[in-house]
RNA sequence: GCCCUCGUAGCUCAGUGGAUAGAGCGACCGCCUCCUAAGCGGUAGGUCACAGGUUCGAUUCCCGUCGAGGGCGCCA
């Protein structure tokens, strides 16, 4: 049933090698899709490749390898071209044999036959802290790491999505004591709010909450607040602080945190808690709203509770990896290939985040993941030296650790760059990107630019052009289908057993060439990490249908022909609502 | 200063150790009495930044130069 032309077409090859120089072994044989329909369906560069270790010239190599191709009923001629390219011409109907291979398997078709166990991957993506709604660059990384996820499903993994939730750390105190002092200001105790605090309109939500649920048991006094807390430095209205008065500031909020903690004792862990869970339920909510979903979050906080930190940190001192200096603990990291050594431990006995995800990653393993996949922001890139180095330290698989950077989303509204700053509140979030573009066109937008490249987000450009979005040209095709068969009104399962033999239109034979194409891109899609390239297919393969559309109707009045065409119809449909399920793009049956 | 990425059509970007380097947008000329014109056909537009090297063959791999962007805390 199944025919794989380039699999059949490097068999042939090899055989005739066989004959042709029986001693030689070749690896992979290559067989390619040449750009120039003129070099024929397929072509192999083989002759090209033994010119050198046989000493003879390319030409005639190529020739005696024709000569000794075994005949087969899927190719109809092999020629010798060029340098001593070998082009192969396909039979008809080994061209149009995927339609039916398409309609058979449906929703599987591209799917990689499971053979054997499958792989189990894990994807972690988005783990954005839990400060604050996600803004558009969160909205990336959701977007490439939810496709890269189904794309590797594809592949035939067993995929785990996972979401890391920074719920311990210094940001989620800064939260914390945010909304605290707003609710404070609530009630009439003014302390300033420190311009480096979360200055988002939800932390003043979250303190109105607060205060609606519990009236005053969380006010002390403005005075008793800032008693022992080191003063801020004078205000600036344009916030350009020099590098004293920013420690200065951090200083001033570390004081404000021990504060709170100092006067509201285990009553400080509600409101930590109460910002911690609003905002991971807001983060939760709009990604899958966002259509991305997650099979885990892991709590970072859960590291320290289980010690698991802590024995992190152990194991790499008694592997002799550790040395105190200043007070602090550091990991020899240089002996990793990093460039400096990193502290782990503070002199104040505080582990760093490092150690918590020294942790993380070693958990990660101990699950039992063949592969590990990390989706960082780009601004992290410096720091997969020391963690794969921590790695290798604790005698782990570093090899199954693959880190992706997604680079950043510049925003722009017309030629104005829109700035993102989280802490100062002044940024596009997530939700508002996806009120204002929809859905479908911010997720496919997203995958028009290689994840690892900057991405200038022009919101009036999408909102204003939403119209011309590749997503459209894409869903249309798709709904353009779904019109014919609603005219048509006959049953789509008799198709799949449709003579094809009256397709047989140049156009009809690229479409059916380019149906044939998707298993082998999301092949090397997965194997890249690289989920754009559905998206780029999926603009070719509605380009090459609107083309055949125009150029030919389906509902004509030759039986067989209508047959043939509604069948090849189906398959683009098929295929496109596999694509875009990939991306998490809706396939609308009208537009 | 060190590290990473990038430089391809007017603009935004794909792509590949192979044959005449592609798409979208923009420009220009056409196509609906006919299955959705959110569509299609055609034209114009290129020293693949520059200079070397490896190779039968380099836009692709390596070195250098120039240019652009980003990252380099006992922050997370």
């Amino acid at each position: 049933m199944s025919f794989d032309p380039k699999s059949h077409l490097s068999e042939l090859l090899r055989a005739a090698l066989a004959s042709v120089a029986p001693a030689q072994t070749v690896a992979d044989i290559v067989i390619e899709r040449p750009r120039d329909p003129s070099h024929g369906d397929f072509a192999s560069n083989l002759a090209l490749q033994l010119a050198r270790e046989l000493k003879a010239n390319p030409r005639q190599i190529a020739e005696r390898l024709v000569r000794e191709l075994p005949g087969s009923g899927w190719v109809d001629k092999a020629e010798v071209a060029g340098a001593g390219f070998i082009n192969f011409r396909l039979a008809a109907a080994a061209k149009t044999q995927v339609v039916k291979e398409v309609l058979a398997r449906g929703p599987d078709y591209g799917k990689r036959a499971p053979a054997g166990k499958r792989p189990k991957v894990q994807v972690e993506f988005v783990s954005a802290n839990p400060t604050g709604p996600l803004h558009v660059g969160h909205g990336r990384g959701a977007a490439y790491g939810a496709s890269l996820a189904c794309l590797l499903t594809y592949a035939g993994n067993d995929v785990t999505r996972e979401f890391y939730v920074n719920d311990a750390g210094r940001q989620m105190d800064i939260l914390a004591v945010s909304t605290w002092l707003r609710y404070l200001d609530l009630h009439g105790e003014k302390v300033p709010f420190p311009p480096n605090a979360y200055q988002g309109a939800y932390v003043g939500e979250m303190a109105e909450q607060i205060r609606g649920a519990h009236g005053e048991r969380y006010v002390h006094p403005a005075a008793a607040v800032l008693a022992c807390v080191p003063p801020a430095p004078l205000r600036r209205a344009d916030g350009d602080y020099d590098k004293a008065e920013k420690a200065q500031l951090e200083a001033h909020l570390d004081g404000l945190i021990a504060a709170g903690k100092d006067l509201l004792g285990e009553e400080w862990h509600y409101v930590h808690q109460h910002a911690l869970s609003e905002q991971l339920a807001d983060s939760r909510e709009d990604l899958e709203e966002y259509g991305v979903h997650f099979d885990c979050w892991f709590s970072e906080r859960s590291l320290f509770d289980t010690g698991m930190v802590g024995k992190a940190v152990a194991e790499l001192e008694k592997r002799g990896h550790i040395y105190v200096q200043d007070g602090a603990k550091w990991f020899r990291s240089t002996d990793f290939g990093d460039e400096k050594d990193r502290v782990v431990q503070r002199d104040n006995g505080l582990y760093t985040y490092f150690a918590s995800d020294i942790a993380y990653h070693a958990n990660k393993f101990e699950r039992g993941f063949d592969k590990v996949v990390d989706v960082w922001g780009a601004d992290h890139h410096g720091y997969i030296p020391r963690v794969k180095g921590a790695l290798a330290a604790l005698g782990l698989p570093v090899e199954r650790l693959d880190v992706t950077l997604v680079q950043f989303v510049s925003l722009f509204r017309g030629t104005e760059r829109v700035s993102m700053s989280t802490r100062a509140g002044s940024y596009v979030t997530l939700r508002e990107l996806r009120d204002e573009v929809g859905n479908d066109a911010c997720r496919f937008f997203y995958m028009l630019r290689k994840q690892d490249q900057a991405l200038d987000f022009d919101l009036d450009l999408a909102k204003s052009q939403s119209n011309d979005n590749p997503v459209y040209y894409v869903q249309y095709a798709h709904a353009r289908v779904c019109s014919v068969l609603q005219q048509w009104d006959g049953e789509v399962k008799s198709l799949g057993d449709a003579d094809l033999a009256p397709l047989a239109s140049e156009r009809e034979l690229a479409l059916c060439a380019r149906l044939a194409e998707f298993p082998e891109t999301i092949e090397a899609a997965a194997r890249d990490y690289a989920p754009h390239a559905v998206a780029f297919y999926l603009r070719e393969l509605a380009a090459d249908f609107h083309a055949w559309y125009n150029a030919e109707r389906v509902l004509v009045d030759d039986a067989a022909q209508k047959q043939a065409r509604l069948a090849l119809a189906v398959a683009v449909r098929r295929v496109i609502a596999n694509g875009l399920h990939i991306l998490g793009v809706a396939a609308p049956e009208h537009m």
